[in-house]
DNA sequence: CGCTTAGTTGACGTTAATCAACTTGTGTGG
DNA sequence: CCACACAAGTTGATTAACGTCAACTAAGCG
């Protein structure tokens, strides 16, 4: 039985814009379903002309693309709040894959109401367009740990800003949250080899700054993870919910 | 004497979708004026709640970001054609800071009628998230070369971008284009040192594949430079104008 | 019980960073 | 018009970070 957006566990969650009553009366509308998927599947393809549009209720997934030469590069991680697939709606196709590295839940919207969605009400087209330049702005900053940061500073800077955003999501409990992915994910993330993505995540565990481990993140001190990080902590930007 | 979007050079390139005489009517009174600088003037800067949005019109800049640390990183290079400054206007502040290359033109926007055009305009709202999501494409796309290719690759994947966005834009003549960078920047660009930049292009140029001197980029055979950067060469996709 | 997946560790090799010196071109002020 | 400073590019020598290879452990599952 589908959630009905007037009871969305999300919209509990300070991290997003309140909706108005007319706001979740229109979503519903324009909402067709959920889906509920394992770990592993995925559900939007690189390529793909997709028919659906997602919010992800519940669980975490990666987007990724993949290289002629088969290596991948993880572009991010899908949060609870997050919008999938607004690349296929406006450009017409994605340019990445995005699967489920959780149990996932996803809100399912239909694509050929978007176009109607951005004449009628437009300051929820202004959302999408706010979440597109958000997406932008965080690939700017992972553009930049992986240029610029060490391997160290890389793995916390990203440990950081997972925990930053889990804090946000309401999913961390005593300094610490589930984190359901392989150390394979955050390496193709940040470009650094498994190998060394693993040796690198020791050395934070043995100075006790983070340890990820049994698919759970405790962080002790985030002030501290994101001085080893050359990050400055921000509370993540108050976001729309779509 | 500022130009008239009537008279845009920008209308005759086939790399962007033509307005309608409706369309450039509506830019024309968008439009609050032109901005012409010198090469290393800064147009946008990171934490500017700008007032203004741009359209490039002639000439070459660079989006970066400066980290704590001092480290620069090369967002991406900005063409004519590119629109400026849509982080401001919807997220309320730049996160990168844009800086002209060479002598540019820029048609200056008022970012207070920036919500009116989304409204009243559907169809240019729609234009403005392609860009965004277009950005983010590209975006990307440069975190999986910084990530995943070697410096070789990732230098040759740089040039060829360049220059097939150059074709696009109409500045190739004899498989020739100006390319007013440092190299400096393209080392920023791909989180490469500088030292290892210029090694790295002395061997492309040895081996007759591009050469970049003096202030233009040369390329026998995009084909074969698409090759060594382990990409394949697509026409850069037919894109809307602000 | 054997197979597979994820994580861990040590030894070794390679790429790319760092350091430093030098060239070339350009603009500026004496 | 020369001397000088300054920016950009080039090159060689050395070093450090990270990748690759390989072997092993532990957990889950049919």
């Amino acid at each position: 039985m589908a959630t009905k957006c007037k009871y969305c566990p999300l919209h509990k969650s300070p991290l997003f814009v309140p909706h108005s009553d007319e706001d979740t009366r229109f979503m519903q509308r324009f909402k067709v379903g959920e889906l509920v998927i394992d770990p592993g599947t995925t559900m939007l393809m690189e390529g793909s002309k997709s028919p659906q549009l997602f919010t992800a209720l519940r669980g975490m997934g990666v987007r990724y693309k993949t290289l002629e030469t088969g290596q991948r590069q993880v572009i991010n991680f899908v949060f609870p709040g997050d919008f999938i697939g607004l690349q296929a709606a406006v450009m017409g196709e994605m340019q990445h894959s995005v699967a489920a590295s959780s149990p996932m839940t996803l809100c399912v919207f239909d694509r050929a109401e978007f176009w109607n969605f951005f004449r009628s009400h437009p300051e929820r087209a202004f959302d999408v367009t706010w979440l597109a330049a958000m997406e932008e702005h965080f690939l700017g900053e992972a553009l930049a740990s992986v240029g610029q940061r060490s391997a160290t500073e890389a793995v916390a800077w990203s440990l950081t800003r997972i925990m930053l955003r889990g804090k946000a999501t309401g999913l961390v409990q005593n300094r610490t949250m589930p984190l359901p992915y392989r150390q394979q994910d955050l390496a193709d993330a940040l470009g650094l080899s498994l190998v060394h993505t693993n040796k690198t995540l020791g050395k934070l565990r043995d100075r006790q700054l983070a340890n990820w481990s049994d698919g759970y993140l405790y962080v002790n001190d985030i002030e501290e993870l994101a001085k080893i990080a050359q990050m400055t902590v921000e509370e993540p930007m108050v976001r729309p919910l779509m």
